[in-house]
DNA sequence: GCCCGTTACGTTTTT
DNA sequence: CGTAACGGGC
């Protein structure tokens, strides 16, 4: 293999085979690179079958990206190699295994949201006050306890206040009611499976042999309880390499601790240690800010990291009047380095918190530019898409309540919340599920017509399992839309709100269809898609187009642009108010500013608002503390002035456009479009230039509209 | 049992 | 500002 294009220590990196390795080295210095090269090597020079080779990445999108550059790179046949993120690859080991422990095989994982219900519901059982005790609080500690590995009976044992107890107990019925649905947190997937493997050495060993080439990459970010995972899958071979930057450990709140990586060291005394110290990323006025700026830091072994890249261009600094602003600004500076050459797919615009998008894209929106956002959550966080998701996890696990409860009314069936106590109730007493105490519903107090829609629905579940036997994913979310009566419901509503489910239904068959198309009708199907939709964000969402891309600086780990756009440089919002109290805290905040400026390659744009709105409030701003820690030398000023101008006229502009006026709309009114045709307002809200009008069109269905601006007409 | 209005509250960050 | 839990009226 041709490792010509490697540096010296790269190379080292790569061929050291056999034994404990670890690579630390800075931002851009090729780590992932090597881990790359590293595995084309092991299968292509050392022969290893890639059914021995695992390799850990960050996220689902690094995992694919990973593999796609180890198939460039050789012809071997890698399809046996895993490469996945911690949480997919113990989805991988539960599913064949966690019956051993207790669990159904068909168990369902619970997103946050479903999480905090069951914690909502743990809390009322136990009169524990919602208003003095937010349930956020005991999913924190419930996570923190999972990712130490400490299980219930040893967060009992070690309690000491009255708070401490609480919280124990708390997690006590969070877990058994965990267990008893089948349902797994994230947190679970690798404890559970670290229980897996204590309790069943065999189930151990069989990975201990099979995974004799490990990789980790992002390693300074993993939590205690995946130090432990790795540690026992390479006892056996103790071929293990890992991988990352100390400086770039930006989630501790989700239990990484760099203490880890000290951890290696001295688990593998015979570790080899290489340091890589050249950059191939960035140019050098990027990387001296980034250098400067991570010098602050205290609590860090100082590292070296040289470009040859070339000197570059200064740093370019926005100071926007507000948040509006220093979109349209941003927008400008894409559009003129457009010009120069850079491609839109080139450009990023990195934030510190997912709200801070919106101002950015209003601004991209209003001068058309084509842009992806990832990360958000938004679209899979719709009722909708929950209820359809419940529907296939019942179908998939009848006895799963928690999906249950979420479907047995919905559509509107008459069963309502005393109904639904007197099921649990008895399921309770019947050690079983809600399901098992539906069959009984006729003997334990239900009402007859009740207990008759219980039945429906009953016979309805039973014969969706059956049909999943042999459906496409695509055809199954067909047969429930419509055995359930969930798109009738829809039809018949004939809202804008529900007209907009119904569409989200439709984009949500283009992802059950993309599954559908890379993988064969098999018992595992509804399986596997409901697990990809709980651990594949919409991360994967990064494409080929040429679109500029926004998202959160944790999301950029590991990626690079050419451009960089970093917003919102303002104390309080980057660094985050949350976060300014403590020096623990304040340092993983510059370490986030070291990633984001790190991921440019040519040209650095900072920005910041001087007023800034938050939750309707609008407040001055203070620059950050990390901007003033760039030296001076290195920025340049953008001027303020042609931006008064432009603002200034483009608000006479709009007025112009105003249609009606002066004219009143009411509930009933009978109106015209020239596109949509005759209509009906069936709804007024608002009042002035944001006056909103629903209304039913008999050609093209409800639309909402701006009363002062659309081109409509009252008729008599 | 259902619907709608009121209020309270929150935003880091994500597998 | 936007969402989501709760309570009152039907
Ligand atoms: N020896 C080399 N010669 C030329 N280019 C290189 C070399 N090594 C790495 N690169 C390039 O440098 C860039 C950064 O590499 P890579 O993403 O592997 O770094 P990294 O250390 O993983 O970065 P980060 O810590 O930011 O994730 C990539 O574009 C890569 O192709």
């Amino acid at each position: 293999m041709d490792l010509s294009m490697m540096n010296k220590e790269q190379k080292e990196a790569i061929v050291t085979t056999e034994g404990p390795l670890i690579v630390m080295a800075g931002a851009g210095s090729g780590k992932t690179r090597v881990l790359t090269h590293r595995i084309a090597y092991l299968l292509e020079e050392k022969d290893i079958p890639s059914y021995n080779i695992l390799a850990i990445t960050f996220t689902n999108k690094a995992a694919k990206e990973m593999r796609e550059r180890v198939d460039m790179l050789i012809k071997e046949d890698t399809s046996h190699m895993w490469i996945s993120t911690f949480h997919a690859m113990c989805v991988r080991i539960l599913r064949r295994d966690i019956d051993k422990i207790g669990y159904d095989r068909s168990f369902s994982i619970l997103d946050t949201t479903d999480q905090l219900s069951v914690v909502r519901d743990v809390l009322k059982k136990r009169n524990i006050d919602v208003k003095r005790y937010p349930p956020r609080q005991f999913l924190n500690y419930i996570s923190n306890n999972k990712n130490e590995l400490i299980t219930v009976k040893e967060a009992r044992d070690l309690t000491t206040t009255y708070i401490d107890e609480l919280m124990a107990n708390v997690y006590h019925d969070y877990q058994e009611m965990l267990f008893k649905n089948s349902a797994l947190d994230f947190d679970d997937l690798i404890m559970l499976t670290i229980e897996l493997f204590e309790k069943h050495k065999d189930v151990l060993s069989y990975y201990q042999n099979k995974f004799q080439y490990i990789h980790v990459d992002e390693y300074q970010d993993t939590n205690h309880a995946q130090y432990k995972l790795v540690k026992m899958l390479a006892e056996q071979f103790r071929n293990i390499c890992v991988v990352g930057d100390s400086d770039q450990s930006i989630y501790k709140f989700r239990g990484a601790d760099i203490s880890n990586i000290l951890n290696f060291e001295e688990d593998y005394k015979d570790a080899k240690v290489v340091m890589l110290e050249e950059n191939y990323r960035s140019r050098e006025i990027i990387l001296d800010a980034a250098n400067k700026v991570i010098e602050n830091n205290t609590e860090r072994k100082p590292k070296i990291l040289r470009t040859s890249r070339g000197r570059g261009e200064k740093i370019m600094m926005i100071n926007a009047d507000n948040e509006r602003e220093e979109g349209t600004e941003i927008v400008s500076q894409m559009q003129k380095l457009n010009q120069e050459g850079f491609k839109y797919r080139d450009m990023a615009v990195l934030y510190r918190a997912n709200s801070q998008s919106r101002a950015i894209e209003d601004a991209l929106v209003k001068s058309s530019m084509p842009y992806n956002m990832v990360g958000g959550m938004k679209f899979y966080q719709r009722a909708e898409i929950k209820d359809l998701m419940s529907y296939m996890k019942v179908v998939l696990n009848p006895f799963d309540d928690i999906a249950m409860v979420r479907i047995i009314n919905t559509p509107k069936r008459g069963i309502g919340v005393k109904t639904i106590e007197t099921l649990e109730n008895h399921a309770v007493t019947l050690g079983t599920s809600i399901y098992d105490a539906m069959k009984e519903a006729d003997f334990i107090g239900i009402p007859k017509g009740t207990a008759n829609k219980l039945a429906v629905l009953l016979s309805t579940i039973d014969k969706l399992k059956d049909k999943a036997k042999y459906m496409s994913v695509t055809e199954l979310v067909d047969e429930i839309l419509h055995d359930t009566g969930y798109l009738e419901m829809l039809i018949r509503e004939n809202t804008l709100e529900s007209t907009s489910r119904i569409e989200n239904l439709e984009e949500f068959k283009t992802v059950t269809k993309e599954f559908d198309e890379a993988n064969e009708i098999s018992d595992d199907l509804l399986f596997d898609f409901l697990s990809d939709m709980a651990l594949v964000s919409d991360q994967d969402n990064i494409d080929s187009e040429d679109r500029v891309t926004l998202m959160t600086i944790h999301a950029s780990k590991g990626l690079e642009f050419k451009v960089v756009f970093l917003v919102g440089l303002e104390d309080g919002l980057f660094p985050s108010s949350r976060s300014m109290d403590t020096d623990e805290e304040m340092e993983e905040e510059r370490r986030l500013m070291y990633v984001a400026l790190t991921r440019a390659e040519d040209r650095l744009i900072l920005s910041r608002a001087k007023l800034r709105t938050i939750y309707g409030r609008t407040n001055y701003t203070q620059e950050s503390t990390f901007l003033k820690e760039i030296p001076e030398e290195l920025l340049e000023y953008n001027s303020p002035f042609k931006r008064e101008m432009k603002s200034g006229s483009k608000r006479r502009a709009t007025r112009t456009y105003t249609n009606n006026e002066g004219v009143s709309f009411k509930v009933g009114d009978k109106v015209t479009h020239p596109k949509f045709g005759d209509g009906l307002i069936t709804q007024v809200k608002g009042s002035g230039d944001s006056e909103e009008l629903d209304i039913i069109f008999q050609a093209v269905g409800p639309k909402r509209l701006l009363a002062n601006f659309a081109p409509i007409k009252k008729k008599d």
